[in-house]
DNA sequence: AAGATTATCAACCGCATAAAT
DNA sequence: TATTTATGCGGTTGATAATCT
């Protein structure tokens, strides 16, 4: 002898809810509470499935649901956390307030993944299908794509180079939405990023400024290939990257950042704090091991993890291979 | 302007697991 | 303990909107 059935799975409505069913729901649970989903239908006077009801209130009508577009640093919440959890999307939902999973899931399907793929990044596995020289020298150049692509690298750097600074913070206060539902996401899972988190010490003081363009390519002669076409990133990148008072744990500061970015990086924290000494990007970049076998590759630096010190001034490179066979144009 | 194509997202489906009997 | 249902999750679908040709 088991539970008692559900509901009864004839003469029930399904499709797209009314305004009317909407109000039925909202009301009903406004007053008493969702309790049963089962019994929950019959007793707000709804012809639907209690799944339906649960699923249109968590989904929906919930009066802590936010809607709209999602914000620069939830967007880089959702990257870094798929990087660790994969498909998870109550789990990553319960640590973005106000965030559904189902929306979460839609907007990675719909936007993130895509922009991934045509950046040639695997969504599932964070890593590059091919590399962001190629992308960035492209003769074709799209300001609005650099941008996207600017928005989207930052965040992959952000996740890739163990810049937990804002996972570290959501994970030591997970903001579980309802404290019946349980954390799907184990503590042993936590205590792994915490380790991580600790292994890469974030960037959280000073005002460092950065040296101008020049003395970074002067520093950096024969690492950049720079091309007309790409200085915006390449101004990130500079920009980010060399500092005179660039130590370990200071800050960065956009001063004089190229004036059509401004807007990108402010409140960006996840650029911010991504300009540390301790990130460590050969993951990210590297050629993944089915493509190269198939390429005549050349070799060039872009920024890395070397932590050398040039000049007095410390740099980030690494190399990165690139696949002159490879059409990128595809990608875009 | 109209038809075709693509993007978006609410809702459904099926499965795994928890819970009730 | 076995059986059956409830619940929650992730994958997928399909209606609609937006954009393109």
């Amino acid at each position: 002898m088991g539970r008692a059935p559900c509901c009864d799975k004839h003469g029930l409505k399904k499709g797209p809810w009314t305004p009317d069913e909407d109000e039925k729901l909202i009301d009903h649970i406004q007053k008493h509470g969702h309790g049963s989903w089962r019994t929950l239908p019959k007793n707000a006077g709804l012809a639907r499935c209690g799944k339906s009801c649960r699923l249109r209130w968590t989904n929906y009508l919930r009066p802590d649901i936010k809607r709209g577009k999602f914000s620069f640093e939830e967007e880089g919440i959702i990257i870094q956390l798929h990087s660790m959890l994969g498909n998870k999307w109550s789990a990553i939902a319960a640590r973005l307030p106000g965030r559904t999973d189902n929306e979460i899931k839609n907007y990675w399907n719909t936007r993130i993944r895509k922009r991934l793929l045509r950046m040639g990044i695997d969504p599932a596995t964070h890593s590059p299908l091919l590399d962001l020289s190629s992308l960035l020298n492209r003769s074709s150049y799209n300001p609005n794509y650099q941008l996207d692509f600017f928005r989207l690298a930052t965040n992959l750097q952000s996740s890739q180079s163990q810049n937990f600074n804002l996972l570290g913070r959501k994970l030591q206060e997970p903001q579980l939405p309802n404290p019946q539902v349980q954390d799907p996401f184990p503590s042993f899972q936590d205590h792994q990023l915490q380790n991580q988190i600790q292994e890469f010490p974030l960037c959280t003081t000073s005002n460092a400024r950065f040296l101008d363009k020049a003395q970074l390519m002067q520093a950096n002669e024969g690492q950049f290939q720079p091309q007309a076409q790409s200085h915006l990133w390449q101004d990130v990148v500079a920009q980010a990257n060399f500092s005179e008072n660039f130590v370990p744990g200071a800050s960065v500061s956009f001063d004089n950042l190229d004036p059509s970015i401004p807007q990108l990086i402010s409140g960006n924290s996840n650029f911010q704090a991504t300009n540390s000494l301790n990130y460590r990007q050969t993951s990210v970049l590297s050629a993944p091991a089915s493509i190269p076998t198939q390429l005549n590759s050349s070799t060039t630096y872009v920024n890395g993890n070397t932590q050398d010190e040039k000049d007095g001034y410390y740099s980030n490179l690494f190399k990165i291979q690139i696949p002159d066979l490879l059409d990128v144009s595809a990608y875009m």
